[in-house]
RNA sequence: UGCCUGAUGGUGUAAUGGUAGCACGAGUGACUCUGGAUCACUUGGUCGAGGUUCGAAUCCUCGUCGGGCAACCA
């Protein structure tokens, strides 16, 4: 240790770890820490569960304890074992293991009993009224709500109807059972909250064997307590439950675990509400569940982004109570820190024109070796061939250039990456239309592989690929699904969907990228140079290559071009 | 009109009564065979008013503004 060095950064904190800390301290839980993360398999996992999941899991990690993946899977009405299939293969990518693999509706019969228990204490009962007459009862937020005329009912003659609900001999809505707790409390989640309800629906699990089933409120509280969760994390909304998670427990008696809430995700130009993600997936607006464009971790997946990327931003945005929204940048500059470093570069034109050299042999190609990362020495190098007629990309020619343009344009030299330097001579148009359609070049044969010998300089590489040897692909470029940055904006009664971005996806059918990439296979991930972080779609196929952007390269020209603009 | 809860640069987040720091963004420059990456520097903040204290982002009081809550959803 030197004296030079600077002090250690302290180590990033949380008010849970905070929490934690003074209860490892205090021995409240015996040193014991033990999460769950426990979403209800009723859509696909999106940024927000990562965030959660990145918290618990990774708490676990932290301080050696233990975390479950728990379903919350207590209203069959809603529920899929797609969506329990598609959590796991979500939670598995991210780079987490659940200790244990557990559902809610694995404490049905636990929690049953526990109901009877709260009726024998004259903590519950089943009222007969139906829900509006349950609604009008309950209150407002300002006026006390007013009693059920079936809250008096003995215990004998509620286990009895409970019982009876049980076995099946009553339609849905006839009965349900409440908690007894006040009616004219404050907060409308102690008004006699509802505990169970009936419903004649198969679950997805339990099947036929039940035809009444527990609500979220009575059914999350003591499933934490039965797996000996220490610290129930969950989000804001969750908060106003609280004094009921609190008091179905202690009024058992049972081991209590610690609620703790934190503020959910909100990105820009994203919208994670899950019942309008199934309606983008119903109305056709996107391709699906895992269409590149939506925030759903199935999406940013297929989309190309890494676990190691998601994980590394969960890190970043932190945990606190504040209702917050985050910049899509932060995401993206995440995604793009990581592959980085271990991305291949490749060249590729998505938008090409042509390029005549006047001065190459007609028929020569040669080999030129190419750099894969310069990030990575172990990466390696590649050969790309070279020949007179090649593609660069549309926008690095201007025929009139502006002063901060420094790419191509008439009588201007460039360097090809990994090539050499040429000229550009003169421009072919459609003499139709004025459209450029080819350039005229000429090389310096004695530039090979990018330099000079006399030493001089150009302003501008560019990425070219050998018209001769050039692979067609589909290349994907996506953008933000949203064209405004918060969603929460949009006014209420207005249709959230004319804020979708009509350009978030915009097919080129036939772009030419480098020969070595004829190989690519599904998954692959690779920065095409100067435009961006490529990944091969899972639909991608060897006589028809498909390519998703991840996400573009930062872009100066465009900063100065909005500048300019504006 | 009730209850719960929150407020630190443009954004996100530290500080736990003792120099308001970090990241992203923005700006400037260096370097560069990617207008990428990297490096350096700069910009800019404690919601308001009182109070306690030698000293307040932090404690107290009163305001202001934001979020959540009245599914047999979670």
């Amino acid at each position: 240790m030197s004296t030079e060095e600077k002090p250690e950064p302290a180590p990033p904190t949380n008010f849970i770890r905070e929490i934690i800390d003074a209860d490892n301290l205090s021995g409240k839980f015996g040193g014991r820490v033990h999460t769950r993360f426990p979403p209800e398999p009723n859509g696909y996992l999106h940024i927000g569960h990562a965030k959660s999941i990145c918290l618990n899991f990774g708490l676990a990690l932290k301080y050696g304890g233990k975390c479950n993946l728990r379903f919350d899977d207590t209203n069959p009405a809603k529920e899929d074992v797609e969506y329990v299939d598609s959590i796991q293969e979500d939670v598995r990518w991210l780079g987490f293991q659940w200790d244990n693999l557990l559902y809610a509706s694995d404490y049905f019969e636990t929690i049953y009993q526990y109901a009877e228990q709260l009726i024998e204490k004259g903590l519950a009962y089943v009222d007969s009224c139906t829900t509006d007459e349950i609604r009008q009862l309950r209150g407002t937020l300002t006026h006390a709500g007013k009693p059920s005329p079936y809250r008096d009912r003995s215990a004998a003659e509620n286990l009895d109807l409970f019982r009876r609900m049980r076995a099946g001999e009553f339609p849905d809505g006839a009965h349900a059972l409440r908690a007894k707790i006040d009616l004219s409390h404050a907060n409308m989640n102690m008004r006699d909250p509802l505990l169970y309800r009936i419903r004649h629906a198969e679950h997805h699990r339990t099947g036929n064997k039940w035809c009444i089933y527990p609500l979220y409120d009575f059914t999350h509280g003591y499933s934490d307590s039965l797996e000996g969760v220490t610290h129930s994390i969950c989000t804001l909304e969750f908060e106003n439950h609280r004094p009921l998670y609190d008091w179905l427990i202690d009024v058992l008696g049972l081991y209590h675990p610690q609620q703790i809430e934190f503020a959910r995700l909100n990105l820009t130009h994203m919208m994670m509400s899950k019942r309008k993600l199934l309606e983008l997936v119903e109305t056709k607006s996107v391709t699906g569940w895992d269409d590149p464009r939506m925030p759903t971790i199935a999406g940013i997946r297929r989309r190309g982004y890494t676990p190691e990327a998601m994980r590394a931003f969960c890190e970043e945005i932190g945990v606190t109570k504040f209702n917050s929204l985050t910049e899509i940048v932060v995401l993206e500059n995440a995604v793009r820190a990581d592959l980085n470093k271990r991305a291949n570069r490749v060249m590729a034109v998505i938008h090409p024109i042509k390029i005549v050299l006047e001065n190459y042999p007609d028929d020569q190609v040669e080999e030129l070796d190419a750099i894969n990362n310069p990030e990575d020495p172990s990466a390696g190098s590649r050969r790309v061939p070279f020949s007179k007629v090649l593609y660069i990309e549309r926008d690095d020619f201007m025929e009139t250039p502006p002063k901060q343009f420094f790419r191509l344009s008439p009588g201007r030299e460039v360097r090809l990456r990994w090539g050499y330097l040429i000229t550009c001579q003169s421009v072919v148009k459609d003499p139709a239309t004025g459209e450029i359609i080819e350039l005229r070049c000429t090389y310096d044969p004695l530039t090979r592989g990018g330099n000079a010998p006399d030493g001089r300089k150009v302003k501008s590489t560019i990425h070219w690929v050998s018209a001769a040897h050039a692979v067609d692909a589909e290349v994907r470029l996506y953008d933000h699904l949203f064209s405004i940055p918060n969603v929460a904006d949009i006014p209420e009664g207005e249709d959230w969907k004319n804020y979708l971005n009509p350009k978030s996806l915009v097919v080129v059918p036939a772009a030419k990228l480098e020969r070595s990439l004829v190989t690519a296979q599904p998954g692959d991930r690779c920065q095409f140079e100067r435009l961006g972080y490529f990944c091969v779609d899972k639909d991608s196929k060897s006589d028809k290559l498909i390519f998703n952007r991840t996400v573009t390269l930062k872009d100066e020209w465009a900063k100065i071009q909005k500048k300019q603009g504006a």
